[in-house]
DNA sequence: CCAAAAGTGTTTAGCATACACCCATGT
DNA sequence: ACATGGGTGTATGCTAAACACTTTTGG
């Protein structure tokens, strides 16, 4: 071995950074997740999240949106945020490589283009993943969860318009358990998240009153329940 | 170099990743954090985060709690978490150094021994901070003042036993804003965070009646609020 | 006996959930 | 008409903030 690690002194092993992107999605009521096959040793075959060895001239935010651009186009992101550092010095093997992972989320309506070697996966169901992708995975939903319940999050997941029932079925995929129509949009609208679009599109075709149309009245992230408890007092 | 990435070539500079912690306690109802003050260029005098390079075999977490070891005594520290990246190409001069950035906290009650060149400051009144420290203090802050609501983290900022009016005060530091007691103790109670130690001090100089001791139930970090709006159904 | 501080009881209000009921459409 | 799905009204319960009141001490 290179140095008899007291202090910090570096060995002469290069000390990479990597960028790595779990992107999801809802379909079919269920999460997925954006990944492609390895066709190279290591974990050949193996399934692994897209990103890359970070650039000299950029940071990492500035390096997963360009990463993320040569597997699915960017301009359907609609929420990209750090999730965190993940760092074992053998989470890669034969090299010393820091990753930095993200969530990125894509509405339920686009539909990108994807290179050949790359697909959506089940987040429940994940195939053979490569290094500490699954790990990785599983941070960047239970992140999704967590801020849909205190957060606007949700319009990230949706397209632009649409109705409660889907944004229901939005919902409960994925939180994993069933959510009331009535509850989420009440929830949503007390909180000024939701607006009506004025519009009703037709009934399904087993007859049923048509639903109306509501949209998110902002697409960037805000914390609408920052405090749980403890609040500030009302008179200060 | 070693490889030719395709866009982004990463440049002849090494990208190197250090750790910095932002170390909080509260002292005389003010939240402060830890500094050293830099004796080198660049930013010759100013006050910095403790922290240093990743080690080659050890993760960000081991690292930090070296790198911490160095400025005060690591078993003082109640708390430690990982922040976020902090990657601007340019923030530090002349090097490629990634960051990422911790919270720490220590309890009120102990006071460990600091070199010489290192001091506690005032978050609300901090003195010229070197490169984007500052940025990170107040991400630190940020962070704890939202754990305090939704998890039991009081537990690192307070010693093993103490009163509710000890404990608001430590509240109200953290928070920044006025507590009241009555309620601190109930919301804490309920949630099974608190506990009564069951034995009283003596009262102040003053007189008024002897406040009981409490203390947390656990000392390790529990998310005690976990879903504000959206909770799974009750029959499931 | 009074002031001071701690702790409890009670009121009020807001918010979320659950559920009953009404509404609008296709067949 | 009636089945089907959408939407609203309302009851219930929980939580927390505010404040009045009681308790226990020192002077």
């Amino acid at each position: 071995m290179h140095h008899p690690s007291t202090a910090a002194a570096d060995g002469d092993r290069d000390t990479g950074h990597e960028v790595l992107a779990a992107v999801l999605r809802i379909r079919e009521d269920r999460l997925q997740v954006l990944l492609w096959q390895r066709a190279q040793t290591p974990d050949l075959h193996s399934w692994a999240l897209p990103g890359g060895r970070l650039g000299a001239a950029e940071d990492v935010e500035t390096s997963v949106t360009r990463q993320l651009s040569e597997k699915v186009d960017v301009h359907k992101l609609s929420h990209v945020e750090q999730l965190s550092v993940f760092s074992d010095p053998h989470r890669v093997p034969a090299q010393r490589l820091v990753a930095t992972a993200f969530l990125g989320l894509v509405p339920c309506d686009v539909d990108p283009e994807l290179p050949a070697d790359t697909r959506w996966h089940p987040v429940d169901g994940l195939p053979t993943t490569a290094f500490d992708h699954e790990a990785i995975v599983l941070t960047a939903r239970d992140r999704l969860r967590a801020k849909l319940s205190y957060s606007n999050i949700g319009f990230a997941l949706a397209p632009p318009e649409f109705t409660v029932s889907k944004l229901r079925r939005l919902y409960s995929a994925a939180l994993g358990y069933r959510v009331a129509a009535t509850n989420l949009q009440r929830v949503l609208s007390r909180r000024g998240v939701l607006e009506a679009a004025g519009r009703t599109v037709a009934a399904g075709p087993n007859g049923g009153r048509p639903p109306a149309l509501f949209r998110f009245t902002s697409r960037d992230l805000r914390i609408t329940d920052p405090f749980a408890v403890l609040r500030p007092p009302h008179q200060a």
